[in-house]
DNA sequence: GTGCCTTCTGTAAGCGTTTGCATCCCTGGG
DNA sequence: CCCAGGGATGCAAACGCTTACAGAAGGCAC
């Protein structure tokens, strides 16, 4: 501890020959004999040895390190993509620089110090921070290379899922089983997080009714919180409705467990007496046996480690969108509870077990 | 963007000084002329002056960082900990650099690259990291401030709960509500995480049977997995004892959600039939309805956060606990459902609201 | 007026790397 | 035998800041 770590002197003088040699031999640059190389590699294990990160960032203009940027909002979503995220950049030596947005505000302060940021890394993950929605690209905030994951942003590579169509995929299946009343449980436009993620998803589920020749009903569409309670609130909204809905449709899976829950205590039988179908295939939703659309949030963090490596590699911009396939579970069935309800859903679990990427 | 950005020597050459005032202008330092520093201040903001971040942390061997290390086991507990940590650093100036494990054996890996880990940051946080299950302190892989969240550890400040007597109490509850047949739905050892939290955890449970000359039956005691899952496969063990119980206890709020579900799906009805009390008071547990032991981890991740900086600040180490207050909501009733049921729970809930810190 | 203390400022030496350029040596072709 | 060319190495100048030290200027007590 009091003795402080060896520096790259240290070993030059271990081993007689000059700095810049043992810099070049640490770092497998060519024009060093293997004779020399392989001495002063062997003094850097023995004195433990290890460049002094912030000297050599100085000096190269590299930091090794990337940035990431999450919200808090969910809790979950973000965590697992951080978890893809980290284990492909610790196996690549790269650091990573956290910044999480967790209290109001925190959006329009990371972005004006977003320069500032920006010196502290080689390259930088954006996770749901909706960068684009004022019409920006990357480059007005960003002079690294980005990668947006959850938006596609102008100057940045994305990682995206296809919202309106997986929406519309999940109403589809509520459709399939015979339901035509069918409510939308949805998440609000939070004023500091500017998302047209509940947009695009409710306009998947009118696709999917229109395309169907159903009725449109404002009365069936309730805007809640992105929260187990806000779900639980939406479904007593509904149920209140002349004609209540046989099947609804959440734009998460919290909130579709808010719905089960409410569903439960009002006596309610899911799904004999009511569909519920998620969105997310949240951590609890297997266990719990909630039928939903899977976003494999951990794959696409992975990806996007990936490809903020390939950018700062030299390689162009790509938009890559991710499956999102239907997971037929145990909340969904035919309209009315017929006694086919476990041929047919088995029929449709084997269908859709598809997943993975699509595109770039 | 191809004009890089103003060094220190540019705003002494604007404002006719010397860099080394400049530097001890915009530092706050003492020793510069109210108007100097002023004409100094101004002109670094006209000029969108910011100090190199790598040249001033290898001049001055400040990092102006802090290393948080969150196992992805649970997904939940660590987020919420980085978020409240995360805040605090952030209002402080400092980055926060992030080491998460992931994967089986990036423990082992993460404490034997400690020392190079340490050189990146000024202070430590670590959360379940269970550095001190080998008999080692801190100062065994750290030569920085470290405070540990989720166990003491020598040669460190920690934040901790007392999981024994929290334990304890969750079963005093269903003991209060007449039950004596009470099920344990444990989580096991981990080979990669050694943690003593479900021991301790355990001991609590016998604790509180014993105090009141109850039975500890072995057939009640369940090792399943810390999932939803692993929770829905322990409450079908209990179900087939002989004398099976009419309450469990289970080590976390997520196989407590396993175990509400599996008993929904035979027809149990929880609290009348079943009494459930968790762990944690998980994001989801309020929603649900699910009696817990709240482990208020947001509050004490922004207490680590401020921990660590006192530390650097020169402060000596210090152990924390944090009070586990019950939450009683609706899982939990008196044996056999009584109709007085609502009357005590709302006694009960009135009681014990209290919650927050306690100790050094 | 002298001496001393305090405040303010500048000079320059680091901090520990990386890297452009010069040098030296060796090999092989003419 | 000479010279070109390329591999191997060293020298020293960055990289952009911090900070120890020295010096100038001013104030105050005697």
């Amino acid at each position: 501890m009091a003795n402080s770590r060896p520096t790259i002197k240290d070993i030059a003088r271990v081993t007689g020959v000059s700095v810049a040699t043992v810099s070049r031999a640490l770092r497998d640059l060519p024009y060093v004999a293997p004779a020399t190389r392989s001495r002063v590699v062997e003094a850097a294990a023995e004195l433990e040895y290890e460049a002094h990160p912030q000297a050599s960032r100085l000096a190269s203009g590299r930091t090794w390190t990337i940035g990431v940027v999450a919200p808090q909002f969910g809790t979950w979503f973000p965590f697992r993509a951080l978890g893809g995220i980290n284990s492909v950049f610790a196996k690549a030596g790269y650091d990573v620089l956290i910044s999480m947005m967790t209290a109001p505000g925190d959006r329009r302060r990371f972005l004006r110090d977003a320069r500032s940021f920006c010196r502290r890394v080689d390259g930088i993950v954006l996770i749901d921070t909706f960068v684009s929605v004022g019409g920006d690209s990357a480059e007005a905030f960003f002079d690294r290379p980005v990668v947006a994951v959850g938006e596609q942003l102008g100057g940045a590579s994305s990682i995206t899922i296809d919202n309106r169509r997986a929406a519309r995929r999940a109403v589809e299946h509520l459709i399939e089983l015979g339901h035509t009343r069918i409510g939308l449980v949805a998440g609000p436009h939070l004023p500091d997080l500017p998302t047209p993620v509940p947009e695009q998803r409710r306009l998947g589920y009118e696709d999917a009714l229109r395309a169907e020749g159903l009725h449109v009903d404002a009365e069936l569409a309730i805007d809640g919180e992105w929260t187990a309670a806000g779900g639980a609130a939406a479904l007593s909204r509904l149920l209140e409705c002349a004609s209540p809905p046989t099947a609804v449709f959440c734009m998460s899976d919290e909130m579709a467990f808010g719905v089960l829950r409410a569903a439960d205590k009002r006596g309610l039988a899911v799904p004999d007496d009511l569909s519920v179908i998620g969105f997310d295939d949240h951590d609890l939703a297997g266990a719990l046996g909630l039928t939903t659309m899977r976003q494999a949030v951990d794959e696409m963090g992975v990806r996007a480690a990936e490809t903020v490596m390939e950018l700062i590699d030299g390689e162009p911009v790509a938009d890559i969108t991710w499956e999102v396939p239907l997971m037929v579970r145990e909340t969904t069935a035919t309209a009315r509870g017929r006694a086919d309800r476990l041929l047919l859903t088995r029929g449709l679990r084997r269908a859709e077990r598809g997943r993975g990427p699509s595109g770039p």
